[in-house]
DNA sequence: CAGTTGAATGACTACGTAGTCATGCCGTAT
DNA sequence: ATACGGCATGACTACGTAGTCATTCAACTG
């Protein structure tokens, strides 16, 4: 039993007494097939363990039966549970992923993999309109799918959470709690969801008379180290801030640590909230508020939006935005003692 | 310019003057072409914006330029730098690389890709013996190289680190400061790392005329919550343990939960240690005290193990091993105050 | 009963490349 | 001058499938 010899249509033609077509019909699950004829293809397959070659059938067909997915950088926790339900739900579709990091220089092979067809479709888990891997896959018109990112003018289907609404719950949260002296340490403009929850929160703060002093203002990349220093060099200010809300919580688990290094308790002498609800902000010794997104939904809605494109390209782009919810732990409740529950709002 | 076409070998051919064949000796760099010839045809190439077909080389070659990285569970943020790492390195080399996670239905995906030969090679960041998906990278005869864990009896490159060392050194430290009722959360023997590590560590201890009660050993799943219920059971004993050593980092951190809300301090009256110096573990608010692995470079020697490996597939089985580190953090230091930086022992 | 329709199937070709074999040419040794 | 060897190149075919077109045959219509 030569497994790897690999049996071809023609084979199991020969075998089953049919030609080479009707075993590429039977395969192809046409329904112009004879449901005797079928049988018996589909045993004499068994028989000879015939298997379509996927590369071959790749060639005439453009379709390789795997999808694309670019990430931003896995050092955020979010991409990892992004990465981990793509995986979950494309596995029961029979779809293959490969996975390019925008960060490295996975750029250009994310490009060569679109523009050669090597993946029947995208999912953009992060890109920025600037992205060039973004105008590649416009350009070769391969059905994409924006999930977490948006961008406002590109036609194209698009799923998200309601990032301007979570911003501005933290905002009024923080006011409804007496906080005053508020920080903000936000990432990038580029992207969609700082630019959305920058808004919302700067909104509601305004609705409510309060304006963000832009000496409590940082803008810095998206790392643990930079949202650390980021609120070390808050909370060193001669008048330091009583509440830091930052973009997202990879930077807010750094400010966490920015302010144990500098030796300020949170929440007592300044809450710290955060944004995405990523698994860590969830142990109890770190117990971040936070805002959660849903990303199992926005995951499977992604794929169910791509799936679709693919059978039917014409289809309207559409978008789904998803409701967010604020989760209350420590690093913004009064003090307290020992571990506690998760307590949603 | 209708970017969509796709300018074949012949176009070029008829372009550049010169055979089909030529354009394809070229574009394989393959050396008997003449200098001159070879010039001509690239200008030519860079004139209609030629490209090879990725499929119809692949259905030729059997080689699609795909890497398969074959992950546990992406919830294990080692997991995660591997595969940072992993994009990195191979994305220079022009490898794609697709994601099984044989966590969830990633096995069948996988074992799919693999007898298809939709990957050319295949890297196995976790996995164990009686793993459905090694068996048929076996059968297919695909280049594989084992990284992180490894698998004695089977003869194929294997890259990891030296656990059995880390495990004598936690347990030497551990010994040197004094503590004797010492605590274990460890994993499935069915893993390689959590053998080798527990063998080093329970030697070691055996070595000093130390025994671990096995009223103080746990074998739990790999999670982050795991690790906690194991540290609390541990925590409710009438005679607690003044250190515990769990198999990875993502129980110990658990167990920093787990003590956390048993209202134990760590250090004071428990230390807690892990292993593979995950990135949370630096953070100061967690402070792990751990044994780090060389990561980057134990996905660097696998990268090139596979590469030469393709190259030359009749090479013999080579095994790399790495020295570990111990990293002395709070979670095992006497009490301070504060922040404090790393210290690498 | 002749004509028509439609389902089921087979023969054949295209897809774009890699690689084999054959050929031509030039320089060198005899 | 003839023969030989090696490099550079072209013609041609195989890879395994999808899909087009033609054909067969049975059922059905008027």
């Amino acid at each position: 039993m030569k497994s790897k010899s690999g049996a071809t249509s023609k084979d199991l033609a020969r075998a089953a007494g049919v030609s080479q077509a009707t075993v590429s019909r039977v395969f192809r699950g046409e329904a112009s097939v004879n449901a005797d004829t079928r049988e018996r293809v589909l045993e004499a397959a068994r028989q000879i363990d015939y298997r379509p070659n996927v590369l071959a059938r790749a060639m005439r067909t453009s379709r390789l039966g795997v999808i694309g997915v670019v990430v931003a950088r896995l050092s955020n926790p979010l991409y990892t549970e992004i990465l981990c339900a793509l995986n979950e739900v494309l596995a029961d579709k029979e779809l293959k992923v490969v996975l390019w990091d925008t960060e490295g220089t996975g750029e250009t092979a994310a490009i060569d993999s679109i523009s050669q067809s090597l993946v029947d479709g995208v999912i953009f888990a992060a890109v920025t309109r600037s992205s060039p891997v973004l105008e590649e896959a416009i350009r070769s018109a391969a059905p994409l799918v924006l999930i977490n990112r948006t961008i406002d003018d590109l036609s194209c289907d698009q799923v998200s959470s309601d990032n301007r609404a979570g911003g501005a719950a933290v905002a009024s949260y923080l006011l409804d709690h007496g906080r005053r002296r508020i920080g903000f340490i936000s990432g990038s403009l580029e992207v969609s969801t700082v630019r959305d929850r920058e808004a919302g929160f700067l909104e509601e703060l305004e609705r409510r008379g309060v304006t963000l002093e832009s000496s409590l203002t940082r803008r810095v990349p998206f790392s643990h180290e930079s949202g650390r220093t980021a609120m070390q060099s808050l909370l060193d200010l001669a008048d330091p801030p009583d509440a830091v809300f930052c973009a997202n919580d990879l930077l807010a688990l750094g400010a966490l640590d920015g302010a144990f290094e500098a030796g300020v308790r949170v929440p007592e002498e300044c809450w710290v909230v955060g944004f995405d609800d990523v698994e860590q902000a969830s142990w109890s010794t770190l117990s971040l508020t936070t805002v959660r997104q849903p990303v199992r939904k926005i995951v499977e809605d992604g794929v169910a939006l791509l799936l679709e494109r693919l059978a039917q390209p014409e289809l309207e782009p559409r978008r789904i935005v998803h409701p967010v919810d604020m989760m209350i732990r420590r690093s913004t409740a009064r003090a307290r003692k020992g571990g506690q529950k998760d307590k949603a709002e």
